[in-house]
DNA sequence: CTGTGTGAAGGCTTTCACAGCC
DNA sequence: GGCTGTGAAAGCCTTCACACAG
């Protein structure tokens, strides 16, 4: 499966098209035209098609698509098939609000241990998911084999952090510090900034 | 100024433009040229003096930019330089944590208020900001001219809260439910999809 | 006749190349 | 000489139009 060339903008509403299908398949859904998965997804129905294609063929003409074997076709090609194990850094207000939120393992990821500068003081908050040193954030990362880190530590320290994580064999990272990281061409990087999206907002209100 | 024909990924930029400029600043910094700034920013200076002259000329040629002034232009195109007022809908974890965040205001908003289905069992954290019963929400934008929302509910409740945000004219949606909001052409939503980026990201470990 | 798959066209954004000003 | 401002070119993504399958 060619990993370039398929737009990245594709690959983001793979995963929207995919909610919408589980939450047809909740509802005994057998199948589904084009038209409207689009409609739920918010786009339009060519581009939901020619998105498909990128990867082969599933629908069937008259038809339309078949909601489980697209809902799972959709899994493998963003790898949610296996359960993913993730870090996440920076127990503070919005990590520890993540770590309770816990609805990741539905959608195949699961916070195995998080990491704080100050790691006692963070554990109050009764979760199940340990909360580590950052000093055993290395290591922990390299026995476990996790590929995946959630970055919710303050501006200033986002930087090394993420340099620790890569050291140690991240290879993506969903970044919540206001920030700009720097990182190798292997490794991925999104970026959820609150102010940008709230600033953005503001121009648009006349 | 013209609010269409500039794109929308050069407002987001603005935005982080911006936050580099107010780093710049704070460290005392002058002035500053398209190359520096389009580094600390992650793009390519071209791209950023493009993204300027949708707006005007602003730079000395031969010298860069005043940082002081170009940081106030563009708080003026991104509407910083009053005080925005936002609420908040839905005080659960996500909720919380955003209220508690409290760094909006260094921004330019302010959360005025808060609403939940259940307000009496979420002032435990004991923040500044009232939670309000839904009931209130309504009355509340239209008497406090609430423009702005960030809506944090569970997703089968969103489609409901944007209405009534709506309806009591708020014209911008910040949306952390993981569901697509449908609204009139002129209401702007933004959305920020935990789950999707996870899933995005996901896509490129191999 | 319904609805998918897809090359081609169109539109939007980024990048280039260089003119213009300090 | 250094750096901005900008029309033109390139690249990318979306949309169209229609062939084709059930």
């Amino acid at each position: 499966m060619p990993r370039i060339d398929i737009p990245r903008k594709s690959i983001y509403r793979l995963s929207i098209y995919q909610r919408c299908l589980q939450r047809l398949r909740e509802n005994g859904v057998e199948t589904v035209s084009s038209e409207a998965l689009a409609k739920a997804a918010g786009v339009k129905s060519t581009q939901l098609r020619k998105d498909l294609t990128y990867f082969g063929q599933f629908g069937t003409r008259g038809l339309g698509y078949n909601v489980e074997a697209l809902s799972t076709t959709i899994g493998e090609v963003l790898g949610q098939n296996k359960l993913q194990p993730v870090v996440l850094v920076g127990v503070g207000n919005l990590g520890s609000a993540l770590l309770r939120y816990g609805g990741f393992r539905k959608e195949g990821f699961e916070v195995v241990a998080a990491f704080d500068a100050a790691p006692e003081g963070r554990r109050r908050d009764g979760g199940p998911t340990p909360v580590l040193a950052m000093a055993k954030l290395e290591p922990f990362v390299r026995e476990n084999d996790v590929k995946m880190a959630i970055l919710t530590v303050p501006a200033p320290a986002a930087q090394e952090v993420a340099n620790a994580l890569i050291h140690a064999g991240v290879q993506a990272i969903l970044n919540f510090s206001p920030t700009i990281i720097d990182v190798p061409d292997q490794v991925v990087v999104n970026s959820v900034d609150l102010a940008v999206e709230l600033e953005n907002l503001s121009y648009f209100i006349r």
